[in-house]
DNA sequence: CACTATATTCAACAAGCGTTGAATATACAA
DNA sequence: TTGTATATTCAACGCTTGTTGAATATAGTG
């Protein structure tokens, strides 16, 4: 047993171990033994690595943080590209900002699938979403809203934003893969079928957003 | 000062400090001798009114569940014979589900906005959401997705499902008043505005109800 | 008044917490 | 080999945690 666990350095096996724990119970319901226990290692190494339990929280956060802001400016970067001159389409700029569920969808990875369930509670949390969310994803939201701003050249930026904040909560649930779903429907959809949720949630958001930044005749 | 304090029961003021302090720290991230604190009270009598921590959990969560569960009933059902023979509109059956926002936007009393903030807790949490939810929440969901069939009839029942997932994902977003549309606008949004966010979120979710689960022409 | 049930306080318990400094093991360069 | 930096273990620290049982106060009843 433990085949996998001797390919991984002793500070990844943490990093990963934090990871799924953190993601199901959160900062406070995780104790620095427990992750130590689980990626089996001693108590102390964690600190010597990371530093105080913060730290670490941060480091796991922003381990997958990084590539994720990444991938993202890439791939809005290469849809406009491929738009031309013509405007890029609703549709493929929330393709791009659904990216995390394509990643988690795509990669077998146990840990992405984690991190779906860390970003979903940082995104969540009144707390952490003020200190973590700011510093790496905040110029990709930006990006995000300007191409939202042009296809969408006659609506009010008030709506856009409410708009963006729907997608982001719709997103949120579906990272969070609660379970939710798969007991209210008996099994039938499930939780971690990221493929229909991306594939239902594209044409769902893309209508909403018409329909709410559609020219409207009067507004008292 | 403590002019309120003295007007509410000792239990009652355990209650609204725990549901404030656990709307935004989590269950973990609150300890009993905080909760006693700022409820003015001594350590020990939490446990002596409601038992242990996490029975005091559910006895906050459960005091306005209850409220909101029976009055979300009330609604549709009043909805439904509003209606009469005619179908419900999918507006009239989303205002309906939408009524948290409505209930913390007119109530001026503050514990309804940190209960809002603990509901999205539960909401988004892969622990709690499978404990507290099924047991007052699950009946009015069925109810809400039986009303949406008969709007939606030619709709397959996983699409209704998935949408239905959206909404409650944005719904859970808003409630959880983290900040975070406030900081992305530079207090242009705010966070607490739930007539705002009640008001735009019934179009774009209607709409996107309508796309997903317009009649498809071929799904191979 | 006395009696009783409920409400509240007080002090303390055992267990678990994050963190640290010193001791030891390991890896690698000279 | 010896020397040195890095990695890991060990034992323990002071502190906080949830919870409890006994002591005390309060309120209501006869």
């Amino acid at each position: 047993m433990a085949k996998e666990k001797e390919s991984e350095s002793k500070s990844e096996r943490i990093l990963n171990a934090a990871e799924e724990l953190f993601a199901r119970h959160g900062y406070d319901g995780v104790t620095m033994r427990q992750i130590a226990s689980r990626a089996e290692v001693d108590v102390a190494l964690a600190n010597y690595h990371f530093g105080k339990k913060e730290e670490l929280f941060h480091a796991v956060f922003n381990r997958r943080a990084e590539i994720l802001s990444a991938t993202r400016r890439k791939v809005l970067m290469e849809s406009q590209k491929q738009a031309g001159k013509g405007k890029q389409s609703l549709e493929q700029i929330i393709e791009a900002f659904l990216l995390p569920l394509k990643i988690a969808q795509e990669s077998q990875e146990p840990g992405w699938r984690n991190y779906m369930a860390l970003l979903a509670y940082v995104l969540t949390s009144p707390v952490w979403n003020e200190v973590l969310m700011p510093t790496v994803f905040d110029k990709r939201v930006e990006e995000f809203i300007d191409a939202l701003k042009s296809a969408l050249p006659d609506a009010r930026e008030e709506d856009i934003h409410w708009c963006y904040h729907y997608v982001s909560g719709a997103l949120a649930l579906t990272l969070a893969q609660t379970g939710r779903i798969d007991r209210l429907t008996g099994g039938q959809c499930k939780s971690t079928d990221f493929d229909t949720a991306y594939n239902l949630m594209i044409p769902f958001v893309a209508a909403g957003f018409r329909e709410v930044c559609k020219p409207k005749k009067k507004r008292k």
